[in-house]
RNA sequence: GCUCGAGUGGCGGAACUGGCAGACGCACAGGACUUAAAAUCCUGCGGGGCUUAACCCCCGUACCGGUUCGAUUCCGGUCUCGAGCACCA
């Protein structure tokens, strides 16, 4: 037997496919809008791991075509970055150029999938007529007092000569380059994602998001309550105030620390210590993030200085520490050695006071041997004693109000968003500096602000962006006073083009506005958006937060951008992750030209639940095939015969079947379903000598979504003119899918002993009556204890000897 | 260190709310067709015991224990692997 000539059959149907034959743009249908997380284009290509999610995406759009949407299904680009850069600085040759030519790279593999995508709404981050809005966002941020300009010590990358977010520096390694990163005072531009951390929080609840992304962004948000207090300082003026979340362990605090960094350090060290402290906070400044965590043995300088407990009154010594840090909380904490770890490994090594103010319950006081974390009556606090330490943190807060010497706080780990690079390949940050005006918006009619050509793309060592060696671009007008100015050099990071890309799609091509209103409500928010779990904290927070900017000024109205996402897992080899550095890459190409297209896209779903990381294996795509030549014998060789009610059974619970998983997204099960079905209608042409035309039908649908050519070839062979994607998703009917006899398990003390079969509304005491005719004398040296019988499921005797 | 996931045949995996463990596929073995091979079709395929054989019995979802008539599924503990966070007061 002859195989499916599937060469020629998608080749026929991708034409039409890419002359827009399906999914055209109808008023006022329902809309549906399935987005992929768009890709950087690297000129190292798309390897089967692309696919996977690109395929995933593709099957959800094309099934809610069928199920009559109008499905924006687009595609484009997020091509700012540093590869294309770094590629500059190597060849001379412009990023664009380089851009340019990966792009098409992309988009012909792109092509192999037969996505339906629309790309007639294609966009490109570094198009000026994309990025004229990405600065247009920076405006309005401006104005609305979001972004500032602030001289810090950032994340320094020796190695690309980059200011690296906190995000970018993981484990005080670069992302990019994985060089142990440094600090550098430099002058940055921040955007107070900050001012947003309790609605991101908050609104994490109304997401249909895997609960793992959400408990990310929940963990990087990092929102604690509990107190600041008060500490005066002995003998000076002042006082020092830190942040708790155990105000109930106040007379606990023997001790104080401030970070190396902190405002008070230099004032309160007596003159003896003086030399000690500048040299370790010298030593402190210049230590990279990554050292000063690797250290696990606690280092500190005492100050000379004493503060004051404002509830025991005690005298207690003021220290300084790398472990505390200047930019959570205030800087400075109150030290209660006996109940938290840190403090007590410091008090150790330092010799310092522990007091003990919580008891376990059921043991003595003293002499503790590790700092005691959990809860307990509270002792040794005065006003707190004989509370159980649940509740004596509320009491606290309430108390230090009360004393005024403190008052409830909440803190939250997120950090703002260091927002300017020191490169070139970037949206210029739209601000001019006029000496006497200070930083002025450019005007929005002035937008974009094109990114200009440069003739050497290498970072200054200053830190400064290359755009700073073009005096003819530097040097403008001030838009408000109209005086001599100089344009801003930073460039925007990669973030800032794909936090609003999504809005874009739906009006690509609209110069007046970022995306017309009523455009803007067809489409969004963003039904379903499938990409790696990698964004899980950086691309989606910052795309919420410009969400929920944009609807606060107006622009957008809802707050929240992506309804469900779903992160597809990775595709492995030997166990890691594909990488063209490790060689272990597998291109679609070879396998396309050898199997086709519906091969390897339900090949990609066949490999495993679509959200936990997949084994590649090239031999798994034979049984994908073998499957398709098989479905196209059955359509395209069976006899058409009258349906009858096996067959009507069969066809309903096929397409509740398949239905039910392609709305859990359980893939991988869809097309073993797929594999399960086709070869029932084998067996069941063999024993009526042929199936019923609408069975052949249903499958073409059903199966459409995931291997769109083939399904297109048999529904036009079974003589139909129309596309398949012109037809509704088949329904089924709950009762036409029960089977008249059903197979029941009979178990003897949960144990499987026989199966019956029995007609499916037989009542309980006919079933117990029948199991027992089948087990026969199985039961006759036993006493039933007891009779089970659940309906359609099991039946099961507890019997005693 | 903290916080989540996940451990099922030779392999990828299935089992929807506690109800026949191993669907579907890969690989492998045997058979049919064929001069032959490929392709295709059929059969078998967790381990052990018993049997001429069908049958039948026992064990088995990382490990130990619990709840239950019944546990891959629920609970407690242990181990292993993976991911995220990491001195956040």
């Amino acid at each position: 037997m002859e195989t499916y000539n599937f060469k020629e059959i998608e080749k026929k149907w991708r034409k039409k496919l890419e002359e827009g034959y399906i999914n055209k743009d109808v008023k006022g249908k329902k809309k549906y809008y399935c987005l992929d997380m768009f890709p950087y284009p690297s000129s190292s290509g798309l390897h089967v791991g692309h696919w996977r999610g690109y395929v995933l995406s593709d099957v959800i759009s094309r099934y809610k075509i069928l199920q009559g949407y109008q499905v924006l299904h687009p595609m484009g680009w997020d091509a700012f970055g540093l590869p294309a850069e770094n590629y500059a600085i190597k060849t001379g040759v412009h990023p664009s150029k380089g851009t340019k030519e990966s792009i098409e790279i992309f988009k012909r593999q792109l092509h192999e999938i037969s996505a339906v995508y629309d790309w007639g709404r294609e966009i490109n981050t570094t198009d000026p007529n994309y990025y004229k809005w990405t600065q247009w966002i920076f405006v309005q941020m401006f104005k609305n007092n979001l972004a500032y300009e602030k001289e810090m010590p950032l994340n320094w990358c020796p190695k690309c000569k980059a200011v690296l977010a906190n995000e970018e520096a993981t484990n005080g390694e670069c992302d990019r380059c994985g060089s142990t990163v440094t600090k550098k005072m430099l002058r940055q531009w921040m955007l107070r994602i900050t001012n947003y951390a309790e609605r991101l929080l908050s609104d994490l609840d109304k997401l249909d998001w895997p609960e793992k992304v959400k408990k990310m962004q929940a963990d990087w948000i990092g929102k604690s309550y509990g107190a600041e207090v008060d500490f005066a300082l002995d003998g000076f003026e002042g006082n020092i105030r830190v942040f708790t979340t155990r105000p109930d362990t106040l007379y606990g605090a023997t001790f104080m620390v401030l970070a190396p960094e902190h405002e008070l350090v230099l004032q309160i060290t007596k003159p003896e210590m003086k030399t000690e402290m500048d040299k370790y906070i010298f030593d402190a400044s210049t230590k990279s993030s990554v050292d000063r965590m690797a250290d696990k043995e606690k280092t500190g300088v005492f100050t000379g200085s004493y503060a004051i407990n404002p509830l025991s009154g005690g005298k207690i010594p003021i220290w300084v520490s790398d472990y505390v840090l200047k930019d959570y909380g205030t800087g400075a904490i109150m030290c209660v050695p006996a109940h938290d770890g840190r403090d007590f490994e410091f008090a150790k090594k330092f010799g310092l006071k522990i007091t003990q103010v919580i008891i376990k319950e059921g043991e003595e006081l003293g002499g503790l041997e590790e700092a005691y974390e959990g809860e307990g009556l509270m002792v040794n606090s005065e006003a707190f004693n004989g509370m159980p330490s649940s509740g004596a943190k509320e009491f606290a807060i309430q108390y230090v109000e009360e004393k005024n010497v403190g008052k409830r706080t909440i803190n939250y780990k997120l950090r703002d968003w260091v927002f300017s690079r020191q490169r070139y390949w970037g949206e210029p940050i739209p601000i001019v500096h006029c000496e006497k005006c200070g930083a002025v918006p450019v005007d929005e009619k002035d937008l974009p602000v094109i990114l200009p050509e440069v003739d050497t793309y290498q970072p200054t060592d200053t830190g400064e962006s290359p755009l700073s060696k073009i005096d003819s671009w530097v040097n403008t007008t001030c838009p408000k006073c109209g005086g001599p100015a100089k344009r801003e050099t930073n460039t925007m990071p990669q973030w800032a083009g794909s936090s609003w890309y999504f809005l874009r799609y739906p009006d690509p091509k609209n110069d007046g506005e970022l995306a017309s209103k009523e455009l803007l409500k067809d489409y969004l928010p963003v039904d379903t958006y499938v990409g790696g779990v990698e964004h899980a904290v950086l691309h989606l927070l910052y795309a919420r937060f410009y969400t929920k900017f944009l609807y606060d000024i107006k622009v957008v109205d809802f707050e929240e951008p992506f309804l469900r996402l779903f992160n597809q897992g990775m595709i492995l080899k030997n166990g890691v992750k594909m990488s063209k550095s490790l060689g272990n890459v597998v291109s679609p190409d070879g396998l396309v030209s050898k199997y086709g297209c519906d091969s390897l896209r339900m090949y990609e779903l066949f490999v495993g639940p679509p959200e936990l990381d997949s084994e590649w294996d090239d031999s798994g795509i034979d049984g994908v095939y073998r499957f398709l030549n098989k479905f196209w014998k059955l359509v395209t060789g069976s006899k058409h015969i009258e349906t009858n009610r096996e067959l009507e059974q069969v066809r309903n619970k096929m397409v509740y079947e398949i239905t039910t998983r392609i709305e859990h997204l359980t893939m991988n099960t869809v097309v073993s379903g797929f594999m399960e079905y086709v070869n029932k209608y084998g067996a069941l042409a063999k024993k009526y000598g042929g199936v019923d035309k609408i069975s052949l039908e249903t499958i073409c649908i059903l199966i459409a979504p995931f291997a769109p050519h083939i399904a297109e070839e048999l529904w036009e062979s079974l003589g139909h003119s129309e596309t398949v994607f012109n037809k509704a998703w088949p329904s089924y009917d709950a009762e036409k899918m029960i089977e008249d006899n059903i197979e029941l398990p009979i178990q003897v003390n949960g144990r499987l002993r026989d199966n019956l079969v029995i007609a499916k509304d037989s009542t309980k005491e006919e079933v117990i009556a029948k199991a027992k005719e089948v087990l026969g004398d199985r039961l006759s040296d036993t006493t039933i204890v007891k009779e089970i019988y659940v309906p359609n499921r099991v039946i099961n005797f507890v019997v005693g000897k």
